[in-house]
DNA sequence: AAGCTAGACAACCGCGTTCCG
DNA sequence: TCGGAACGCGGTTGTCTAGCT
């Protein structure tokens, strides 16, 4: 049986006390963070590297804060999720004084819930209400296989244009001088990374409720009261304060959700992921684009003409994908 | 006062990537 | 070039605490 490396004899676990916080604390700022694997001997720590390193990126360093999120520090992971999905320690760069451990919890046991609330899907930052258009009649006469079928695809394609939004841009969208573009309209290129794998799969138990919960859930006329388009922020800046409907349960089920439907359309995906070049793209991509969502977030002052929100940029993408890639929307004519 | 529950946060785990001999 | 070790990240779990019954 394989160990992990903090399971070894005389490795403690389990919350750090003040006194290893001094000895790390005092090391740390002697010698830096170099090499972790040697911080606990040389720090007199009967911790594991790793344990070591979380902390030191977790510990109370007086440049941390341990203040509330501010709206606007929320506005801002809320954009940069948009934009480039959960990669927090990206975002938390963005947010002097937070780690990205403050940000993934701040997400999860906060703004995800404030999304819901408010008729917005937190994984694919799309309104619920405009999800369910694209399943199509729901509750119409279509064949169950055929319903879980468009269902899986929609998401997929919500989860490939949430992946493809921080992997590629095209060309002529990149930036050449580290200025900060808006965000491209023009069809992406696709490519499936295993970052699609992980929303595919990891995600799927967000994306699957009764029809019940769905109609239960605010449409996107309330979220609408908290698009402020006249600054052309997302949210409003009181707006996520402003929530009163029942929390919507995080994982639902639904009696016909099959893993198969998921597990046979990956290959549906798995075409598009030979271009290593893209990979070498998509870095500056992602760079312009938190560039871009931070300094919006920071000036607050957003051109009224311009007005196309995020989300409905992202929209916008996403129309413009599925006339790109029609075949993507096509049923599987026969799984068996 | 005791028990329960939900929220917040700290820490762990597993996996992919990078580094280095 | 290859393989193992180390690193870094994101998801998940554990623990503590405040509030409620």
């Amino acid at each position: 049986m394989v160990r992990s490396p903090c399971e070894k004899i005389n490795v403690k676990r389990g919350v750090w006390t003040a006194e290893e916080d001094r000895n790390k604390l005092a090391f740390g700022s002697k010698h830096g963070s170099g090499n972790w694997t040697s911080v606990p001997k040389k720090a007199r720590l009967k911790r594991c590297g790793k344990s070591c390193r979380l902390r030191w990126s977790n510990c109370p360093r007086p440049d941390l804060k341990h203040d509330n999120f501010t709206t606007q520090e929320e506005d801002l992971i809320i954009k940069l999720h948009a934009a480039i999905g959960s990669r927090w320690s990206i975002i938390a760069q963005q947010l002097p004084g937070r780690t990205d451990n403050d940000v993934k919890n701040h997400w999860n046991t906060k703004l995800k819930k404030k999304l819901s609330q408010m008729g917005i899907d937190p994984v694919t930052h799309k309104p619920f209400s405009k999800l369910i258009a694209d399943y199509g009649n729901i509750g119409g006469c279509q064949k169950p296989s055929t319903q879980i079928g468009s269902i899986n695809k929609d998401f997929k394609n919500a989860m490939m244009l949430k992946s493809e939004s921080h992997q590629t841009q095209p060309q002529e969208f990149r930036n050449t001088n580290d200025q900060p573009k808006l965000p491209p309209t023009s069809p992406p290129k696709i490519e499936t990374t295993r970052t699609n794998f992980l929303f595919n799969r990891t995600h799927s138990d967000n994306i699957s409720m009764d029809l019940a919960q769905v109609q239960g859930m605010p449409m996107m006329s309330d979220a609408s009261n908290c698009l402020d388009f006249e600054n052309g922020s997302v949210f409003g800046e009181d707006c996520l304060s402003k929530t009163s409907s029942p929390s919507i349960p995080s994982t639902c089920s639904t009696s016909a959700f099959s893993w198969n439907d998921f597990l046979l359309e990956d290959a549906f995906t798995t075409p598009f992921c030979d271009n290593h070049e893209h990979d070498m793209l998509m870095s500056k991509d992602l760079v312009s684009q938190i560039e871009n969502v931070t300094r919006q977030s920071s000036d607050f002052q957003f051109s009224s003409s311009s007005d196309i929100s995020f989300i409905e940029a992202m929209l916008d993408q996403e129309n413009e994908m599925f006339l790109s890639f029609p075949h993507l929307m096509e049923e599987p004519s026969n799984l068996s």
